[in-house]
DNA sequence: CGGAAATAGTTTGTCTCACGTACTACCTCC
DNA sequence: GGAGGTAGTACGTGAGACAAACTATTTCCG
């Protein structure tokens, strides 16, 4: 197999993780980076798309999607009259760390032919390309 | 960087090339995939939703959006009235191998940090994980 | 200081994608 | 030659994404 077939084939592979993982606590992918990023920042909505690559507009309905099952919320900005910062509940904060834990699982388990030799290159070679 | 974070930033990363590569020629992820699928089979729809982890309702969405633009086509199966085959057209297969080549070009340009030992290693490694 | 321009966020309209359910047409097999 | 299974479509719904237009604030410069 080349690298290209075996990277693609692996980014695959472990997105169906996350989206399986997802699906358990009914959260898709994009919530689950959501969820992720919020858990040692509160960001404006801006600041948001970035991090997810989205445009603004994208960002309104995700947060008020997941405002709406109670797992962040909006508070005003207390500098910029204009600006939200949006930070996880306690229940978010709970789904994002029950989550994180399955998802890690659910990776080791996949690199589980790996010994710990490999799993060591293996990390370091994918953190040099992630690092690029 | 631990094996989960590097695996799971991994795999955004190719997704984001796959997503860009995909922007240039107005075809979402799930279409790259569609015309990879189509580049050696001729599936019925079934056997397409199979391939792609998709309910049969969902192709034929998909199949539809595909066949409008001229890249794909339906022709009724010679042994089953009720199915269908899908092909590539000739646009389709054009425009697939295209797509393919940005794809390679892209992801070896990942992994350009990398010796030739070491794309080895990891082309090796991944190759473990996936068929595993 | 006051108003013009920039910025943060929402709204609205449109599209893709995914699902479940219900339906049609055909095939299989008893 | 029906009864039941199978292939595919249609329809309604909802998430997710974008662009363009809008509101409310802030900034900044003249």
């Amino acid at each position: 197999m080349n690298t290209v077939d075996a990277l693609v084939q692996l980014s695959f592979q472990i997105q169906r993780v996350l989206a399986s993982v997802g699906a358990e606590y009914d959260l898709s992918i994009i919530q689950i980076r959501l969820l992720g990023i919020l858990r040692d920042r509160q960001p404006g909505m801006l600041e948001l798309g970035n991090h997810l690559g989205l445009d603004k507009s994208s960002i309104t309905g995700l947060v008020s999607r997941a405002e709406k099952r109670g797992l962040v919320e909006r508070t005003p900005s207390p500098h910029d009259g204009r600006g939200v910062l949006v930070a996880l509940t306690p229940a978010g904060r709970r789904l994002a760390e029950r989550g994180e834990a399955d998802i890690a699982r659910r990776i080791t388990e996949l690199t589980k032919r790996l010994n710990a030799t490999q799993r060591k290159q293996f990390t370091q070679l994918a953190s040099v390309v992630v690092h690029g």
